[in-house]
Order: C-alpha cells, then sequence, then structure tokens
DNA sequence: TTTTGTTTCGTGCTCGCACACGCAAATATA
DNA sequence: TATATTTGCGTGTGCGAGCACGAAACAAAA
C-alpha cells in the first residue's frame, strides 16, 4: 500500500505538504501542488481511511428519518434493518447511525422526528421524504447548516439531495403486467386496488399502475381493468363484503394487481375458494405478504430491497462523509420476482 | 470512548500489561489478569479495530482459484470480478487477493494453477471445485498447512471447507419448472439440453433437471420431455442441424430448457420465426445470454449472482482471517428470476 | 542593510493499539 | 549471602494520516 509518506519522498518535500495538498489547506506553492498531484495521480495513492479515522478520531453522526413500522404496516421494518447493518460495517470508522421514526400517516409526527433528528446534531440525514410540503420545510433546515442528506425510496423531484436510492416504480409496473400477462395471456381482466391513505405517496402508486397499464399497451394487449379505492384497511369485515361484491358484479376479473405493499391485506380478505382461480399480483416481501406467497394467495411479489436500500444508503452517506465520495444522482434497486419457489432464499 | 490506557489506569498497571491480558499473551499474574479481566468486563472494554488494524498492519494473502473465462464460456467473469471489487473493500485491513485460474474442462490445469497458488503462500484460499478427484488431493495439501479454504459455486461434499457459497441447484430447478408451466399451462412440451463436457458439474447440472422434474410431480402437472445431449457447442452448424431436426421431429415441443449457463448458445442456433412460438429457460446471466434475453429469444434466466458470490467469498475469508468469524457452513445465493422487464436494473 | 511581512514548508505530537525490548522484583540455586 | 533464573511489567516505537506551530525562504518596505 502506498502511502503519504511515499508521494512525499517522490515529491521530494515533506508530508505535511503532501497532506495540504490532499486537503487544499492551501499554503502550498502551485508548482509544488502540481506536481504532488501529478504523483499522487500517477500512483493512485487513496488516503487510509483506517489511518485517517484514527487520526481524525472524530465521531460522525449518520441520522435516519423513516416511518415507524408495526403489526400493520411493516414495510419500513427492512430498510431499518438494513440501516443497523450498515452500522457494523461503518462504525470502524467511527460512525454511528441514530435513526428517528414517524407516522407514515401523519405529517405533524414527521416534523417532530426531525426536530428531534436535527438537535442530535447528525452530521448527514436520511430520509424517506413521505410528505412533500413538510420536505420542502425539512430540507431547508439542513441546507442552511449545511448538512447533506438523500432520499431513500421515495422520489421526490426539485430537491438539492445527494442522491435517491429506491426502485424505479414505473418499470416495476411494467414488470407486474408482464407477469399478470403471464397467468392469463390473452384473457386478462385485472382489478386494481388503491389503497394508500397517504396521498404524498401517491407518486409511486401511480407509476406503478402507469407502466402496468403501459406493459399491455406496449405489447398491443387487451386488457379489462376495474380500479377500486379502498380507504380503510382496518375495517376487515367491510373491506371483505366490498371485494365480494366487486368480484361477484364482475365474474370475468381474474387477476388482482395492488400497487402498494398491502396485498397481504386483500388477499387474505378473499374466500381461498374464490382465491384460488385468481392472480394476485404486489409489492413488497413484508412478512405478511411473504406468508400469503407461501400459502399461495398471492402470485408473484415485486420487491424493490428494502434491506439493501437501507443499508446502501447508509454506505453512501459514509463514503460521502468520510471521502467526500459524490454518488450517483439515482441508485436504483433491482426489480425481484418473488414467488413461491424463490422466497426462502432472498 | 474507552481506550486501553483507561482500563491500565484504572488497574493501576501499565496498557502493556492489559494489551496481554487482551491477547492472553501470557507472563500476567493471575491476580492482576483477573483484576483487568474485571475491569474490561465492567467498562465493556471493545478494541478499537481502526487502530487494532492499523498497528498490526499486517499482510494477509488470499487466494482464489477459479476456472478462466473466455469469449466463449464468460460465466466466471462475474465471480472473478467480484472478488476483485470485495479487495477494495478488504485491502484497508492489509488482504491481498491473488487469482489463479485454470481450464475448466482439463484438470491438470486445475492441479497446475494450485501448484502455482501454494508457492505464492496464501492465508486463505477460495476453490470453484470442480473436478472431485483432485480437490480431495488439493484440499489435503491445504489442511496440512493449516490453510482454510472454502468452496464458491460448487458444492462438494466430504470437505472440511470452512463454507460453500452458491445456489441450491434443486430449488433452481425447480424455480425454471415453475417458469416453464407458467408458459404453457397443462400443454408443457420441453426439450432438455445438457451441454457440458466436465463431468465433475454435472452434479449442478442433473440437480437441475431433477428440480425441473420434480416441479411438474410435486404439482401433479403433465409435462412432456425430450432429453438431447449436444457436447459440441462449437460446430455451430452441426448444432442447428441437430436442433432443427429434433424440433421437426417433434413438433410439439414448446419449450426449451438448458439448465447450464450456455442458453444463449442454443438459442441463437434456432431460427428466429421457430423461437417465437418457443419458450427458452436457462441459468445464468453471461454478457450473451442477457443479449438473448433482450431480444426475446430467451424468456427467462435464473440466476445465482456469481459476481456476489465471488465478492461475499472474500469478505467471508476476510473475516475469517482477521476477526476468526466462523461463517455458515452453507451461504446460498438468491435465486434470481431475470427476465427482459427487469434486467437493466441486475 | 536592516526590519517587517508573506509564502511555503518541515517538524512533531496525536489517535488507540500491538509488540519487542529490557528492567526490576521475586524466586530458585549454589 | 551471592549469583542465576524466572516472572511480571513498564517503556518505547511504529502504523498512516491530521493538524498546529513555527522555521526557513523570499519579497517588500524602511
Amino acid at each position: 500500500m502506498i502511502t503519504i509518506n511515499d508521494i512525499a519522498k517522490e515529491a521530494g518535500v515533506s508530508a505535511g505538504t503532501v497532506d495540504r495538498v490532499l486537503h487544499n489547506r492551501g499554503g502550498v506553492s502551485k508548482k509544488t501542488a502540481e506536481k504532488i498531484n501529478a504523483i499522487i495521480k500517477k500512483r493512485n495513492f487513496k488516503t487510509n481511511k483506517i489511518a485517517s479515522s484514527l487520526a481524525l478520531n472524530k465521531k460522525l453522526k449518520i441520522a435516519t428519518l423513516i416511518p415507524r413500522h408495526d403489526e400493520e404496516n411493516t414495510f419500513w421494518k427492512a430498510p431499518l434493518l438494513g440501516t443497523q447493518n450498515a452500522q457494523e460495517n461503518v462504525e470502524k470508522f467511527g460512525i454511528t447511525i441514530n435513526n428517528f421514526s414517524f407516522d407514515q400517516f401523519d405529517a405533524t409526527s414527521y416534523i417532530d422526528a426531525f426536530d428531534a433528528l436535527i438537535a442530535s446534531n447528525p452530521d448527514g440525514v436520511i430520509i424517506a421524504p413521505i410528505f412533500t410540503k413538510e420536505t420542502t420545510q425539512i430540507t431547508k433546515t439542513l441546507e442552511n447548516k449545511n448538512i447533506p442528506y438523500l432520499f431513500i425510496n421515495v422520489d421526490l423531484e426539485g430537491f438539492n439531495n445527494l442522491s435517491f436510492i429506491g426502485q424505479d416504480a414505473f418499470k416495476g409496473g411494467f414488470l407486474a403486467g408482464k407477469l399478470m400477462h403471464l397467468c392469463f395471456k390473452e384473457n386478462c381482466s385485472v382489478l386494481i386496488i388503491h389503497t394508500r391513505l397517504n396521498a404524498e405517496n401517491h407518486y409511486a402508486i401511480s407509476e406503478r399502475i402507469h407502466g402496468f397499464n403501459d406493459y399491455f399497451i406496449n405489447n398491443r394487449i387487451s386488457i379489462n381493468s376495474t380500479i377500486a379505492n379502498i380507504i380503510d384497511l382496518k375495517n376487515t369485515k367491510q373491506l371483505k363484503e366490498k371485494l365480494n361484491k366487486i368480484l361477484s358484479d364482475n365474474p370475468s376479473i381474474n387477476g388482482i394487481y395492488v400497487p402498494s405493499s398491502r396485498i397481504s391485506t386483500i388477499a387474505n380478505c378473499i374466500p381461498s375458494i374464490t382465491s384460488k382461480k385468481l392472480a394476485l399480483i404486489g409489492f413488497d416481501s413484508t412478512d405478511q405478504n411473504i406468508e400469503c406467497l407461501t400459502e399461495d394467495k398471492v402470485s408473484f411479489l415485486i420487491s424493490q430491497k428494502p434491506f439493501d436500500q437501507g443499508y446502501k444508503s447508509v454506505i453512501i452517506m459514509s463514503d460521502y462523509l468520510i471521502e467526500k465520495k459524490v454518488p450517483e444522482q439515482k441508485i436504483y434497486s433491482p426489480i425481484e420476482i418473488l414467488t413461491k419457489e424463490n422466497i426462502n432464499f432472498n
């Protein structure tokens, strides 16, 4: 491994000077600076992060602002685990992660969590920007304090976020269309179910629907689709009735497409005899969804590897904080097809 | 953060003594050792890995023994890249990776490569044990020299390998069966093509076929299958003729299943008009296979994330060498479904 | 020429730990 | 009691980089 001293020796200067050049801290003549830079490039020198973080001996803090998970909404468990897992890999560089969570259906809690977050004086922030308006406010504060932030999972446009880490929702929907088509060939008659409350998250949902429809349009396949809006997912009885009514009113329906992570809720409200003839396709590998997959209630899940999203976001932020490595603007997660036969290995 | 000096001060000894206790290097009286241990426990002291690895500054060498890749056989490119990529992440801990490659169809070259490998005095070895008999010999040498080794991609049983990193071939085949079934429902008539020369690799291939058939048996679906043995994949003309003959002799065939990584070779030998009516399912995301997927010649690929296999094997070996972290006996790669619509994100 | 002011750099200490060296006290041997 | 040997520990140096302090080198002003 090539060190700062090797560079210094080759340039005929001291390590201190090389260091000044590396951090362009000034006080170096143009000539020697150029000479040193040339050697650094030639030798492909990279500072040793270990030694660096030892010397700096500073504690960098990364804070995350993501929704809470509970028994009903489990999606956000995976990204959280991802960040925690990543912590093990970055703590050697003196980085600690603090998680601040909020209620994904309550914008006030988002702000409150952010206030707590900012009070902790983080050096970098990872946000799931569920609420557009409030995010504008939040990011303004961050920018004033010069704290870098990146978005995870929700791709809000028009912000100065370091990066976005998540899925291309349109392409996810497109793939869902392909899978649905595969299930029924030319006779697709699909029920599309809206399930979300918070309108802000609408973007991903509508892109998923858009992509789904586009698959059929692009491939000139005719499809029969019905759209249902279901707001209250907690009222199981009412949900069952509503679904039953739709399905008996439209006996031709053979597929159900749920462009959110809540397909299990729907699946569990359909009598098993009926579900046998239906293909259910949804998103995200939550525990409940996986259970439905295993029990053959759901045919396919499209996963966005939420664990990896959390993991990556921490790694990317660390790299940025430690070595100013600027990431890609958009880092797309793979669009993973999950089905009964491959679920155990994912 | 609590340091070795804090412990020393509290115990009324020097840092050197604490260090001796930490590495039970001896030369410390029982009494003081106990006292120090008590304080370490009480204060929950953990050595600072950063400082530790800086101080150790030791050079560990990991060697890999995997097949060469060329224009025709590209599968092994990805694991190689994976190991190289992992190197960037472990070199800060003083670890270097050396790759030794061999001809996957020539057992002698396997031995030769191993001889070169052992001459390089590695501290840990990653092997793709393509040849069973020779692997017995190789591992004996490694065990005599007390060099840990792990298997990648090929799951040979009965060895003292630290771990196996790769796919469950049976499950991969099972999933292939599901996908084939999905393409044709109850009217599957499949041509299964053997393509490998080296019999040793037979295990994975036969498991994939076994799993494929099992899907249909388990689900009580009737299937019509024809098996073709094709040895010489280089003779395109002959291959085309052979395939044409089989397909015209068996007009009912609507699916082709290639349980190796060579489906692109087959796909490119089938006239485009014919291929439109066929579903081709194969394994591994080699460049050629991906191209076939994009061009609609192949319907599905099942990938075992070979890049990740290479990457992980290095990380696991490093963790073992540096901190004696013993890995799981079997580390299965995800069984990934690749199709035209999600290939860009993988 | 001397003084003062600027650049431009070298030096040396620090971070927490590993490990070799060697000294002193404790114990054994003559 | 004198000497040899062992045991128990303290000390010092190095790992690679960050950074403060201040010393040369040079230029400009007195």
